[in-house]
DNA sequence: GATGAATGAGTGTTCATTCAT
DNA sequence: AATGAATGAACACTCATTCAT
């Protein structure tokens, strides 16, 4: 009896799963507005009226998803290197680990960037990802200052270099390994020559 | 007569400009999906009904839109410095020339952007922008490194760090002379100690 | 295993109760349409399936409740004084009893005004309520024709002008003991002077 | 100009008066909840959405109708005679007067009645109705007591007792010219013998 | 008996577009 | 050129009802 109830549930769980899950990829496609909840159920092979059974609202399933998928503990490790491993090291690291993060959640972050400019949650959520990760490997490059590997500099801005480049090239589907390796290379030591 | 008629024209064209420029930003603060046309000849204080007078529909509106503002002669001029003048001083002008365009275009460029994932034809230009404007700089980074005052390195790779920062730094609202400054030193001279 | 089967056979027939009651008392609030099967089992505090292991639908529900508090009988009683006894006194006492049906009756009676006129089933129970009543009453008072206490006069005109007014004046809120009072007095003897 | 303009607007007000009241009696046939926007636009022979060029939403549909339809006005005009005409006369004239008007307003009165249980504002409306009714034709009633017409008596019953059984005749079905002479002859001088 | 997930037809409402004036 | 009444196809959402468990 508790057995078919928790199966039950962890169907439903399952279920709600699901509905967030494609609804995330067919926003990403034809965006919040453009996905018709029609699109929405057939995608995930359902009626319609059973989206409603697990949300209130279109904007809630997009809330749900916000949810479920989460990103900013993971965006805060990848931005708090180990402060005794050298930048030369470290910053590739960071960018790739930015990258692939990135391309894991790539629907989310397209729905999001899409959505911030009429939905102040949304915008809310990113500007405070922004404003952490930029902190938190900005310290990490003041640490590596400290440690006489990196001259003094602003520090915040070398961060914002790396992060939104990074950011920017993912989104333009231009981003690849000998990129980064550039980019990193550049930042450490410039294009000047001598 | 004929100046009534060459006045009725001016005043057609006065009347069209009015309409895409209103819509221009009505689509920046609610998106394409989001602004209706009541909204449109509201904002425009005309009836619902003239903007079909001019315009075949609401897609046609933001064609027109793109059409009006059309801004990639002027990004080829902001990319294209002459070959002659240092890099130290070239990159400055161009991420203030960039950003500054960025600013004026603001409306437009928010509206691209937010379309561009369901909006071929304006994917198209914002990739056709991004690849001119890269190839460009590019190709002057490549004369100043002839010149010996950058070393040899991948200039496309440069060119792109540049722009995509002053781009993401304007649409997050953090773009200020400051960062700029510290951008273009770090391109050219790194962080690193030495 | 007899005792069982009629143990569970009354709990049956004690839910089924419940939910008929419960559901006259939401029908009431927000009348048959407004209220969904949702309101009707939360107000119960059952599963909304369970509405249809006891009823075919939502309308059947409505039947059961008009069929279980079938209150044509009490009406009949009430309306059906003993011949002998003076109208002075049996029309308050019938007046009394009247009121005192219809507050002990209020849901159901609310929901039946409600539904009346879009559902001739329940019409036809409130007219023909309405005709036995007036009837009975209208008999009782020819009697007292004949026992010489009234005036030779219309006695149903009589008869619906007591119902009417006490029905009235429940529906309205307005029904107190002074005004009972007032309006046997009145149809009695009148408010002219003399 | 101005002709076509005025033109326009008076059809425009010619509309808006027809869709009120193929509204109201549709809803009267089938109810606020019953009647679908759809019933109301072929009942008018429109498309559903001109429904909304004129009115917000189905409920505000209503408010137009009963705004347009207010019968306050009309109800003390007719519950406030002429305080020397004798009430032998008057009574008559007044139940006839209201049943009049409840002939002309059947539909506005059947959807109030019916909507007032889950309408506050309907309620109010019908509330402030039958108290300014009751204390005009109350009111009345005791300058004939003044006069020496009627003997001292609740005069606020005695209005009750007129206004709420010719509502509920009409209500029922059952008002008819003998009826209403029967009520007011009871009224003035009871049914007792002598 | 009881649950609540699932269905799908239908609802009120919106909105781009057309058209008579 | 300009209006705004009128259309009708879509839309998000609701809800009575069914059904597997």
């Amino acid at each position: 009896m508790n057995e078919v109830r928790s199966t039950r549930r962890r169907q439903a769980e399952q279920r709600r799963v699901q509905l967030i899950d494609t609804a995330l990829n067919v926003f990403a496609q034809k965006g919040l507005d453009g996905a018709t909840v029609k699109d929405l159920s057939e995608a995930a092979g359902v009626a319609q009226g059973l989206l409603y059974h697990y949300f209130r609202s279109k904007e809630d399933l997009l809330r749900a998803a916000l949810e479920r998928h989460y990103f900013l503990p993971e965006l805060r490790r990848i931005t708090s290197p180990d402060r005794d491993r050298p930048a030369q090291e470290v910053l590739l690291d960071v960018s790739q680990g930015f990258a692939a993060m990135l391309r894991e959640r790539r629907p989310l972050l397209q729905v999001m960037i899409r959505e911030a400019p009429t939905n102040p949650a949304v915008a809310e959520r990113i500007a405070r990802a922004q404003r952490e990760s930029v902190r938190l490997l900005s310290d990490y490059l003041g640490s590596r200052v400290e440690a006489g590997e990196l001259r003094p500099h602003d520090t915040q801005a070398t961060a914002r270099l790396l992060l939104y480049t990074v950011l920017m090239s993912h989104l333009t589907d231009t981003l690849d390994q000998p990129f980064l390796t550039a980019v990193v290379e550049t930042i450490l030591h410039g294009v000047a020559a001598r």
